[in-house]
DNA sequence: GTGAAAGCGCTAACAT
DNA sequence: ATGTTAGCGCTTTCAC
């Protein structure tokens, strides 16, 4: 039932020739006599010959496959305890138990549908090239080691890294080990690494300029964690925007991306400031839980509160109504961190790079 | 800059020792003297050594890596063209312009939150064993070709294949080639393949029971597709209860698993059945475009329409009213496909094998 | 332009 | 219990 599998000796016995030329035809060196070309091309079509990927990696020293790592702080793991095997995990809803999610994380990240966008534009650039994404979680110490291990025992060429968390260690990690990466955003403290990220700033902007031309003077923001790059730098902008145009003073309620963070910091605004009638909220997913709660308070959107939102992820499609939200081209960005890593890898590109998108209006109903 | 990657023989002469005792003690086969074993294991650490994937994987035959297969049916790449080489693509919007996402389905499937699930479930069988999925795509032919070769040239000893369509070919494939694989839900044509699926029925006779409980009896349903197993059996459980507590007409509309679909089914039902004052919908995102069409013609849910939805996906706690709900387990039951598949590779399971899961009544304020 | 041969780093007989 | 050795299937000099 095991058909031993084909090997390249196979096809040259088969289209009479040498191991080392239909090598050559499969790799498209020159150096090839056309006929010679055709006729190996014929043997690997009638053999149905494919390639061993282990042999091929072992000598080129590459594998064609890139990781995709979506990684956390330290949270549970890097607390007191610590000398463990690598493969330990001290977070109690790990393993394989009957309920599911090895950890909350994982399950909290997967369902975001940020990470959606992520995917899709890796894979919309790696596929074309007949490459795949490994995909890895790493939220924990020893979670990370797994990833560094496994680029270090060439597991893969590189890792795309998408950090959940401002603190994140992993970037300095892989670059202090030498392993390409490309990370989703400015490492909150510096890294010798290459990244996408967007104009955060004029993403700001957008939303201010926006919600100014609607008439709107009772501004107030739901910010980001302030300390990300990406929360600090959308309400720069916004702020910047605002104090343009004689306000200088904004009320401001500090969120963490999550719906419920959204819809308590809105409370807070609309308890101090009942009289606001705009809000630049810092992701959609707040926007939706902001939302709810003014609907909740018998606020109108975007009757009575104008609001924009941020990301332009699904849920602003969901969101009644639907969100007005400054668009990041996610997709976009990821697919150029794998362009960028693939560039690291073969080494055409070796100074850390980074590459600013930016951002775009995109105009719904609340505001 | 790039140090030349330690081999087993750097580690051997380190300790002292020859490569295959080194070998022994990495692979934690018995006959290692303690003694050996630990200065062995002490220039491992000192070296920081990671065994070559590929050297091993070569001699192995096992990669230690399964795929994880997100299918569609043929839709766009069977059409009339063909013979084209199998790297090219028939979608126009295909390819890695600047649009983001090569193509729609990709899009689509990540952004379904029951993908996050999905992964989740298969992340957390896999991670604790050092294994990492390798996500694949594949709507076409010409990507399932690529599955195919991918399994073909050793890149990873199996594939688990979640379909979206039902007349999915990639399962029978898989099987033409003796590749491992194991599918989310049963084919719908039958294959010989292993496979993980839920009790559809019991499923669809726990909303039934639940909304006949709660006192309803102007009952509706909107089914799944039809032509998938799962829609069929949600709608013969719901059915069949609803017959033996004397009501053996059932008026059903059919939707496609999407919101938009759930909104449409439910309006042609509310047209011709003003009077219905309960409504199953064969899964959450249908059931909240339903809730909404519900709203928006002045029906409250679930005052005047009591609503249970299948799935218990993330949009259930997103929808307002949050959704009372079948729960499907997806995290288990990928995790489960991952071991079942893990035991094929193995060669511990030869026989094609379903397990089949329980649902669960999460029950919410919708019903 | 093509073939012969030398490894890539590892595991698994087989010797000892 | 440990070492020696023969490959796994491929790419890549190096001759021709």
């Amino acid at each position: 039932m095991e058909r031993r599998s084909l090997t390249l000796e196979d096809v040259a016995r088969e289209a009479g020739v040498s191991r080392a030329t239909v090598s050559r035809v499969i790799n498209g060196v020159r150096n090839v006599d056309p006929a010679i070309r055709d006729v190996v091309r014929e043997a690997i079509e009638r053999t149905g010959y494919a390639p061993n990927r282990a042999a091929r990696s072992l000598v080129t020293r590459r594998t064609e496959t890139i990781a995709l790592v979506i990684s956390g702080a330290g949270e549970e793991s890097d607390g007191p305890a610590h000398g463990d095997g690598p493969s330990h995990d001290h977070d109690p809803s790990h393993g394989d138990g009957p309920d599911g999610p090895h950890n909350a994380f994982a399950a909290r990240v997967f369902a975001d549908p940020f990470f959606g966008r992520v995917v899709s534009g890796v894979v919309g650039f790696l596929r074309p090239r007949s490459m795949h994404p490994v995909l890895m979680v790493a939220e924990s110490a020893a979670a990370r080691k797994q990833v560094t291990g496994f680029l270090r025992q060439g597991s893969a060429d590189g890792a795309l890294v998408v950090s959940t968390h401002a603190e994140d260690p992993l970037p300095a990690m892989l670059v202090a080990e030498g392993l390409p990466a490309v990370c989703f955003a400015r490492p909150a403290r510096p890294v010798p690494v290459s990244y996408v990220d967007l104009a955060h700033r004029a993403g700001g902007r957008l939303a201010a300029e926006h919600l100014l031309a609607g008439g709107r003077r009772g501004l107030v923001t739901v910010t980001g964690p302030l300390d990300l790059p990406a929360g600090q730098e959308r309400l720069a902008g916004f702020r910047e925007t605002l104090e343009r145009s004689g306000m200088p003073y904004v009320p401001i309620a500090e969120g963490h991306f999550t719906r419920e963070s959204g819809a308590e910091a809105m409370a807070r605004l609309l308890a101090e400031h009942p009289a606001l009638d705009g809000v630049f909220v810092a992701n959609d997913l707040m926007a939706q839980g902001a939302c709810e709660l003014l609907r909740e308070r018998g606020r109108s959107v975007p009757g009575d509160v104008a609001m924009v939102g941020f990301d332009d992820s699904s849920v602003a499609l969901t969101c009644r109504p639907p969100l007005t939200t400054v668009r990041q081209p996610v997709e976009r960005m990821t697919a150029a961190m794998a362009a960028l890593l693939q560039e690291h890898v073969q080494g055409t590109r070796t100074e850390p790079t980074s590459l600013i998108f930016e951002p775009e209006l995109v105009v719904r109903d609340s505001a």
